[in-house]
DNA sequence: GTTGAAGCTCCAGTCACTGGAGCTTTTAGA
DNA sequence: TCTAAAAGCTCCAGTGACTGGAGCTTCAAC
């Protein structure tokens, strides 16, 4: 399974991600050259198993890539000092909590549009005259949404969600 | 104010987004194209403003441009059925419960990351041994933050959070 | 030796904007 | 009427974190 050589399928088997994002994060330095066979391919070992885990949990916690360079450097010098560590865990958090608020508001006015009972002509429609007439929904919710940042921004399409139609 | 030509600056003030946010919309077609001054400058009328501020309006409540685009069609026909933009708010909402969840329980690992007291030295830290080991976290959050999908994706700088180290 | 899976590089696309270069038009004041 | 600053214009490139594809080569099992 995991001796000193896998190849780069195997590795993202392991880790649950994609070839194409192990060649990614090496092309922006996150993860180190490996060595190659005669010819060319990438071949693996443990540290890189390791910290291609590290980087694919942080990832899952929402740690944009900048921050985890940090902490990838960070987990390197054993001997320095945890405030480091702790401050970019807390930003996160912070971010998140951030973020736990901006959608709990948002829930709550996209609940009040759909909870009307309403017409079943467009004219009368409570969903396109709320969105039509920001007055109608109860108050701020503004700067909500749109603005992530700190949290992973992918397009993946896990669910399919909006975006066809 | 909002006469039948107002300049796009005035329209960005008014609507709280940048003048390039405009032409963006106008080139992906959601806005339709202004009347022009005889130097090719774009002016707005009272339509306008409304149709941008319902998108405005969608955006923070998370919706993706190609919702918007078929909640502007189906606001334009009056006369039809109500059931489309109650199918698209819906799905909304499921997207907006769904983010919610993962990051109600990303934000518990981080705070049970930072929970435990940790000595000083990285060797010891809590944070980078979590990241380290999944096996540390106590259970599942896949997939969790990485897919969004169904809000907003911008990478804006209203906060500063992460990404600067 | 053959074949099919898996690997390689390079490039373009995603989403919803944002920023800049290098120009022209508008508008207010002198 | 002239001037200067502000605002507008088009076109293009960049953001984050991947993802997908074309067109090729290498590997491993039979």
């Amino acid at each position: 399974m995991s001796d000193a050589s896998m190849p780069i399928g195997q590795l993202a088997r392991s880790a649950g991600c994609k070839v194409q994002t192990i060649r990614y994060y090496e092309q922006v330095g996150l993860l180190p050259p490996p060595a190659r066979t005669a010819g060319a391919q990438r071949r693996y070992g443990e540290a890189h198993q390791q910290k291609l885990r590290f980087i694919r949990h942080a990832r899952e916690l929402g740690f944009p890539l900048p921050a985890i360079r940090e902490l990838l450097a960070l987990s390197d010098q054993q001997e320095s000092d945890c405030a480091g560590a702790d401050r970019i865990a807390r930003r996160q958090l912070e971010a998140v909590n951030r973020r736990i608020m901006m959608l709990t508001s948002l829930r709550a006015e996209l609940e009040r549009m759909l909870a009307h009972g309403h017409g079943n002509r467009i004219r009368d429609c409570r969903v396109i005259a709320t969105l039509a007439d920001h007055g109608l929904c109860s108050h701020e919710h503004h700067e909500a949404a749109a603005s992530s940042r700190g949290d992973g921004c992918t397009a993946r399409g896990d669910d399919e969600a909006m975006t066809r139609r």
